[in-house]
DNA sequence: AATTTCCCCAACCGCGAAGTT
DNA sequence: TAACTTCGCGGTTGGGGAAAT
């Protein structure tokens, strides 16, 4: 069938609004509310198409919008959900009191988003990402096994490796040619790190949760059932680029491990936390939690509650990407150069 | 100081779903 | 049940300010 169009477009005013429209708009909604969005702008005086009206006010004009930088808890819920929801912008805001989807939407394409790259995180799934897991991969084994190393190898997944980072690897394994020890300290770090990380995540979230997350979310989207097995490579293989970033400083930031929920933090659902000094346990280390993305049902949003610990509202991008590197453990080494590549 | 480049975000567009006639 | 209308969502754009050169 065909599509109408939203409005009769000839003489009506296009782009950013000025303050008369918006008190006339804001005044016609507190006398008469909004329903019917095509006939609201005759009556409102506005040469506006109904849909931009609607778009000003649930964007802009509505008294519920709170406005201002997102909290890193905002932010902490924004990425957990992105994780499972997708880009369900309107579902996420849901459970943002005060945020709109086009305002969640803006933050996540312009700072999470680019953070997550930075951080070697595929912002769409939420795993890491594979060509720099595949490299890490080989640089690792090609340390144990340098006589089957490692162009071969390299020239094998050549297919689905980025190039560039081919000739990274190139390079990176000639420093290793120059300088044997210089990969394997990392590697002998990282075994460390592992087994330190092994032992330090928190309580997982419970069956009965996850099902009622899999129910809420029906259809559950496709990238789902592929999270949840990827993060049991995500947990150790993040580990192991970490080290390397790290380049043979101590890890001790895993004993600190921030309350961040991809690891269950949301006390809707959990005991409270260890404190930040003591250590996690947990029987099966491989586990996503959901847990805190349940806090708030999508059919009566309602302020989100969690106690996680947070550095307050007016920190900088810098402190903001330094938490989310604690928070996903998966940071590409500063010596790989790899903003380029992504 | 002038120009260029980058970045952010409000607003627009097209589409599909749901509702109405 | 087909035709039409309305609504809402997600992707994209472009203006303007900030930062870099």
């Amino acid at each position: 069938m065909g599509r109408a169009p939203c409005c009769d477009k000839n003489g009506l005013k296009k782009g950013p609004w000025t303050t008369e429209e918006d008190e006339k708009l804001i005044d016609y909604i507190q006398k008469n509310g909004y329903g019917n969005w095509r006939t609201l702008p005759k009556n409102a005086g506005l040469q506006r198409c109904g849909k931009s009206c609607r778009l000003r006010w649930t964007n802009y004009l509505r008294p519920d919008i709170k406005r201002g930088r997102f909290s890193f808890e905002e932010e902490e819920t924004i990425i957990q959900l992105h994780s499972i929801l997708g880009n369900k912008w309107s579902a996420i805001a849901a459970r943002l009191p005060g945020r709109t989807d086009n305002e969640i939407k803006n933050y996540w394409n312009t700072h999470i988003r680019k953070r997550l790259l930075r951080m070697g995180i595929d912002p769409v799934t939420h795993t890491p990402r594979l060509d720099l897991l595949e490299l890490s991969s080989i640089l690792s084994s090609s340390l144990y096994n340098p006589s089957q190393m490692s162009i071969s190898r390299l020239l094998g997944v050549q297919s689905q490796v980025n190039p560039e980072l081919l000739k990274l690897a190139n390079s990176l394994l000639s420093s290793q040619s120059e300088n044997p020890n210089f990969l394997l300290q990392n590697v002998q770090e990282n075994e460390l790190c592992s087994a330190q990380f092994q032992n330090q995540l928190p309580p997982l979230i419970q069956p009965n949760q996850l099902e009622t997350l899999i129910q809420e979310t029906q259809p559950m989207p496709a990238n789902v059932e592929q999270f949840s097995s990827n993060f049991t490579d995500f947990n150790s293989q993040s580990c192991q680029l970490n080290t390397l970033q790290n380049n043979g400083m101590p890890t001790e930031d895993f004993a600190t491990l921030p309350n961040y929920s991809y690891y269950a933090s949301d006390q809707s659902f959990m005991d409270p936390p260890p404190s930040e000094n003591s250590t996690f346990q947990s029987n099966n280390s491989n586990n996503f939690s959901f847990a805190s993305v349940l806090s708030t049902p999508a059919s009566s949003p309602a302020p989100l509650n969690s106690n996680s610990t947070y550095i307050n509202g007016s920190s900088t991008e810098d402190e903001r990407e330094s938490y989310c590197s604690s928070m996903l453990k998966f940071e590409i080494p500063d010596i790989f150069y790899v903003n380029e590549f992504m």
